[in-house]
DNA sequence: CGGATTGTTCTTCC
DNA sequence: CGGAAGAACAATCC
């Protein structure tokens, strides 16, 4: 699940445990994860972590000792960090999507593990192994960053924000599948979608072409609003997502219309809809979103 | 047991 | 060639 905000969540509470630190070794439990790179772990061995940033919904790690080497890590749907300390004990404990398997790392669902110098511990879980944790170039890394569109959540959003409207408005696609294309706009997924969409009075079902630039730039700037309103309290909780130390975010009991389909519009009282669009479950108001 | 599940990428069709 | 739609990826949970 995890989107923008959970992404952020967990790159904030990852930067203060591995900024400056050395790895020692990597282990690799599952091939696919590191895109069946022979050479993950000797290609890592010794580096310093230098940065750790984000880009919608992809994670970038840099090094002080190679400028030209990045780890990227997509979480993808299941996609965890676990940060364990020298002692061996997940910092923080605390639970995931089965409430007692991170007791003792690596589990059943580790897929690759960074040992630092000082003998503390990153662990990258993913049960569905859709995510991966992989070494790219800087070249590669500029390719990869240039196919992401503006985020919502940007300062500067607003100077860009009639281009994106107006990208938009040329599709013929639902509303919905423009505003989940990260080349569009990043960071919104299925989850900050359907919220946004509530917010901006807007059915998923709508086709851009026949939209207003009115309401496009509307839900535009409600995706920033729910993602920022999201990150303030530590994402949203749905299944799988918890934070590095195990916790869940705070703005699932905040979420307007996802997964809340049979239960009560929060302005109106009509019955939230739940239908199937672009194979995605999508939930809105069928009264206050025309 | 059938159907559902958060994201992205590839394939197929037009 | 390009956009749109749907399948595929894998392992669960309900």
């Amino acid at each position: 699940m995890p989107e923008l905000p959970e992404v952020e969540t967990v790159v904030r509470q990852l930067r203060p445990f591995i900024v400056g630190k050395t790895v020692n070794t990597a282990t690799t439990l599952h091939k696919k994860t590191v895109n069946y790179d022979k050479y993950f772990s000797r290609r890592l061995q010794g580096l310093t972590i230098s940065t750790i940033s984000r880009v919608g919904k992809l994670i970038i790690i840099s090094f002080a000792t190679n400028k030209n080497i990045h780890l990227l890590t997509h979480l993808k749907m299941t996609g965890q960090f676990f940060l364990v300390d020298k002692n061996n004990a997940v910092v923080g404990g605390g639970h995931t999507y089965r409430a007692n398997d991170i007791k003792s790392l690596p589990n059943q669902h580790s897929r690759m593990y960074i040992t630092f110098s000082d003998n503390s511990k990153l662990f990258f879980n993913d049960m569905r192994l859709f995510g991966y944790t992989k070494l790219v170039s800087s070249e590669e890394l500029s390719s990869i960053i240039t196919k992401y569109g503006p985020e919502p959540i940007n300062a500067h959003f607003n100077e860009v924000i009639e281009a994106v409207a107006k990208k938009i408005k040329k599709k013929k696609t639902t509303i919905k599948a423009a505003l989940l294309d990260q080349s569009i706009v990043a960071g919104l997924g299925n989850i900050y979608v359907d919220e946004a969409l509530f917010l901006a009075k807007i059915r998923p079902t709508k086709r851009c072409n026949t939209l207003t630039y009115l309401q496009i730039k509307s839900v535009l700037r409600f995706g920033g609003v729910v993602m920022n309103d999201s990150i303030k309290v530590g994402g949203t909780t749905f299944q799988s997502f918890n934070d590095v130390y195990g916790k869940p975010g705070n703005y699932t009991e905040q979420l307007r219309v996802f997964d809340r389909s049979g239960m009560e519009c929060v302005n109106c009282k009509t019955t939230i809809k739940k239908i199937k669009l672009g194979g995605r479950g999508t939930h809105y108001c069928p009264n206050c979103q025309k």
